[in-house]
DNA sequence: GTCTATAACCCGATAGAC
DNA sequence: GTCTATCGGGTTATAGAC
């Protein structure tokens, strides 16, 4: 091997990862990345595109590691206590880890293909809820935790409350959609 | 007066919506914006601190925007009637000026204060749910309508439902909330 | 195939002249 | 209040060393 590589994909990804979490995706830049790894600045187009591309990669890792939350909060559950271990995790891992969560719904760049990993956590939580819902009514109620959920994060690390954790307002909603599926 | 002002914070603000209406946030620059304005690159320092205090102000433009449009919405119609517009309205504002309501949860920058819109927009839906609702539910059932609404209007602009729009989900959620308040 | 070197171009921001 | 000039930094493309 005349010219082996001194770095990859994946240790690309973690070392820009890791930057994120600290710094915010506003402030990821090739050159850092490249600098932290030891290289050129422009090493990284062999792996890379251009920054944008970098960007839909952190984003479709971060989904990765938003759905392997819910799995593993979910875990072997009953059916109501599982959607509820599900939602808790969802706002946890928002507060937690927010500069990886913000990366989640990242829009993908113009051209790439849609998120594989939304697609999957599509049918993760549609297979729970249909544990709940039946499965006729299930995608519409998936789809409508799905928003609420997302929507109280997304507020919540806005900082619409204000710093505050409106846990009674986050208690109101799930309850309402748990009972809602006993009507 | 020997150096008479050539523009002023609102035409700035003005030309600068536009430009983020059409390219978006992330292309925003002091530079693009100077220049459609006739005027030197740093010469919007004198109205502006920095990128981020214009932005920031953007952000405040858009958030009264969609206040506006919630407003015009709800009119003088009776209470379900009034929530059922506001919904809408807030799906439509989204659809219609994707650009300008991804501006209307942009972190404030560090250091500056809330958003004084958001208090409003608060406030608006706190008193419209309150009359379906009653005063002591209003609070919790108006922040999970607001993050149900912000929800679907986040996944559907983040294209994660591939360009469908599940207005089947939308109905679903709102007639829930509706319905859990004659409870 | 992979990385380095270099340079051109973009932007944000500052200093000082008028 | 606005200008020119300039600095520092990030992004991108090209050429070439290994």
């Amino acid at each position: 091997m005349p010219y082996p590589s001194k770095t990859d994909r994946q240790t690309i990804l973690a070392t820009a990862m890791q930057q994120v979490s600290r710094d915010g995706i506003h402030k990821l830049a090739i050159r850092s990345v490249a600098a932290a790894l030891g290289l050129a600045p422009n090493a990284l187009y062999r792996y890379f595109a251009n920054l944008a591309a970098l960007e839909a990669a952190l984003a479709e890792e971060s989904r990765r590691r938003l759905l392997e939350a819910l799995r593993k909060a979910a875990g072997n559950k009953p059916p109501e206590q599982a959607i509820q271990s599900i939602a808790r995790a969802y706002l946890r891992f928002a507060r937690d880890q927010r500069q990886v969560f913000s990366l989640t719904l990242m829009p993908p760049a113009t051209g790439t293909l849609g998120a594989a990993a939304h697609e999957q956590s599509g049918r993760f939580v549609v297979g729970h809820v249909a544990r709940i819902y039946g499965e006729k009514r299930a995608p519409d109620a998936a789809i409508a935790l799905w928003a609420f959920l997302h929507g109280m994060a997304v507020l919540e690390t806005a900082g619409v409350f204000g710093g505050r954790k409106p846990l009674s307002s986050f208690e109101f909603g799930l309850r309402m959609w748990l009972e809602a599926a006993t009507i």
